[in-house]
DNA sequence: ATGAAAGCGCTAACAA
DNA sequence: TTGTTAGCGCTTTCAT
């Protein structure tokens, strides 16, 4: 037979939660009255099960050690009462919090949602809860971001870093025992992991396989903004992965035997209205541009679409190369060639990093490069004759 | 001038900091040495500044009042010593999270990722943070993920149902004072706010557009299984928004005088083998299918493709329509009409009415309806003769 | 305007 | 095996 007197009690209880609604007064019987929180506690639990505090907390925490019976009993109040334990104050106590914080670009973006499909999967493999956040690749809001992570005391922060020139935050994170792996893109200045794609690499694949289809005139899309592109080198880029791809366009296209590849770079590439002027005024230039790559899918979504609303045959006029294997790409037609990025398994292994990190490794940071593949399909063709 | 000795001692802190790199021991010459997480606490930053623990904590957390110059102490000690709060111990005090908590089916889809979107600005903008998680489209994860949440003591809860049959964990949300809103799919048996596009609308105006323009056989392909149609009408169909299309799909097609519209429906569309079995059979159908609904845009790409491969030219053999403005409708040849979700306005709202409810409304469930225009591309033509 | 002390719900020694 | 007692870092009366 069960308590019942126990029984009559949880359903007073619950009642008067259903009464209350907020269920700040649903111990009104009760003379301490404190609760602010409205929920069952410990406490409660170890009442209605007529043991301490401590024993209840041991079978509900599932650690240490109790009896059948009392597991049992503890078990079944708690079921009754409706008991949800609290992760805040089970943190608060075991100083761990089980949480791992992200901040990407543009969770929009397929590139990003993927990579945190990786790291949401194998964070939870591991017992850990993702707080996924937004930086709208900007610094401003990525250093907000970082900050509210950070106070949610996450144990650690996987980062996609909108500009290499700012890292104190990052850096602070790590100096004060928070490991940062950073995503798809390397900070130079800041020890901490590094997970991208092999993207100077990538950047001369795809070269080499234009130029072997005897393109020389070759132009790169990017969203870069001007001002960064103004110094000789490519050293003012913020973006590691932005920067290795162009320079690896740079490398290919010197030794191809193009004079000032940098002027086929059209920066800028921003939103749609920008993309059409670039690729209109793209069109014009001579000698004859043969070949264009597009340095993300969003921007090559939209000179793919400005190119066919140019009357631009593809690859018969001109072929086309874009970064990321997005869902357009195949159901354009031709289909498009891409550089295929793996982001699931960019977002996965960031996430093994982190966890190392979590386990106590110290060891020198690691930079890993996800080797980044050229998917053929229908967009690359012979340079025509000029 | 400043004090000297604090700057001496921050410094020395900060080597330690460093040298032992968790900082678990930073405070070694401190007697009590407790410090599990390693931060930096009020109590730090108060003795540091040489005041109370309530006052620096008065100070640090922006509540009660302050003068001038003690406000200036702590907050110079605080920067020193690099002192971030701790929102948890925060949220302990103060019984409040300022979490809002989100379970999506597929964090992959553009639909729900604009609407976390939507959801993340919404939240940010009213001083909420935002936790999300996935479903994967299963209620086993869909309960496990509000579990994850409640433990975590979100303020409220956004959650796109994975089967209306499957409410208890919501109910009890609800119940325990956390208010739930749901978002694309409403619960009959849930007394939650909804936000959902006006699906049976929207079903019944594409319909009705494409039997304008002469078209009677019109197939409709959706991921539900097979099972859930046996019954009868359509009440078995486990999530709203899938049902409400199918209703409005089934309505039109008897009052344009379509015998058995059931057969019609083309369902398990849950991969790109199966939906080019769909496409392939559906092609095989006499008397002949002339336009096709694609209940979302996963489906529709795929459905596209099986369709383009088999040489389909649409619109002139077969007018097509797909749920969900996404992308590669409009890179698509011929660009494709879609359904169009403003999804970043169904997160939105969902968090609005949310936080409405978070400051007490307790007014009756609202369902509110957002509408979904029909966007006119290359992909709906006359029926051909049949 | 500032300080002392209690408490949020839990875990973690330490005893019994 | 179970209970007692201190905290975790913060907020919040209540005095001063």
């Amino acid at each position: 037979m069960r308590p019942v007197s126990i029984d009559v009690f949880v359903r007073n209880v619950l009642i008067r939660v259903n009464d209350f609604v907020t269920g700040a007064e649903k111990r009104a019987d009760d003379p301490r009255m404190k609760s602010n929180t409205g929920s069952v506690t410990v406490a409660d639990v170890a009442r209605a099960a007529k043991v301490s505090k401590a024993t209840a907390a041991r079978v509900l925490g599932g650690y240490g050690v109790a009896s059948e019976s009392t597991r049992e009993a503890v078990n079944r109040a708690a079921a009754q009462l409706g008991y949800v334990a609290n992760d805040l104050a089970r943190s608060m106590s075991t100083g761990r919090t089980g949480l791992i914080g992200v901040v990407v670009g543009d969770i929009e973006n397929a590139f990003f949602s993927k990579a945190v499909r990786g790291i949401s999967d194998t964070a939870r493999a591991a017992g850990l809860n993702v707080i996924i956040t937004n930086s709208s690749e900007t610094v401003e809001q990525e250093r907000e971001m970082v900050g509210v992570l950070l106070r949610q005391r996450v144990a650690g922060l996987i980062v996609a870093p909108t500009d290499s020139r700012v890292v104190d935050h990052l850096q602070a994170a790590i100096a004060s025992g928070t490991p940062v792996v950073t995503l798809d893109r390397d900070l130079a200045a800041l020890d901490a992991d590094a997970v991208c794609g092999a993207d100077y690499d990538a950047a001369r694949h795809v070269m080499r396989r234009l130029q072997d289809h005897g393109h020389r005139e070759i132009a790169y899309v990017t969203a870069l903004t001007d001002p960064v592109l103004q110094s000789d080198d490519l050293g003012g880029v913020p973006i590691s992965a932005v920067r290795e791809r162009l320079r690896g366009f740079v490398d290919a296209s010197r030794e191809a035997g193009v004079a000032q590849p940098e002027q086929l770079i059209f920066t800028n590439a921003v939103n749609e209205d920008r993309i059409f002027g670039i690729v209109a005024t793209l069109l014009q230039r001579r000698p004859r541009i043969t070949a264009v790559l597009a340095s993300d899918s969003i921007i090559g979504a939209d000179v793919f679409r400005a190119l066919a609303s140019a009357g631009i045959r593809i690859p018969q006029d001109l072929s086309f190369v874009s970064w990321f294997d997005a869902d357009w790409t195949r159901i354009a037609s031709p289909s498009v060639s891409v550089v295929d990025q793996p982001t699931y398994r960019f977002g996965a292994r960031a996430t093994e990093c982190l966890i190392e990190r979590l386990n106590g490794s110290t060891s020198a940071p690691r930079k890993l490069q996800i080797a980044t593949n050229l998917i053929e399909r229908g967009s690359i063709g012979a340079a025509p004759g000029n």
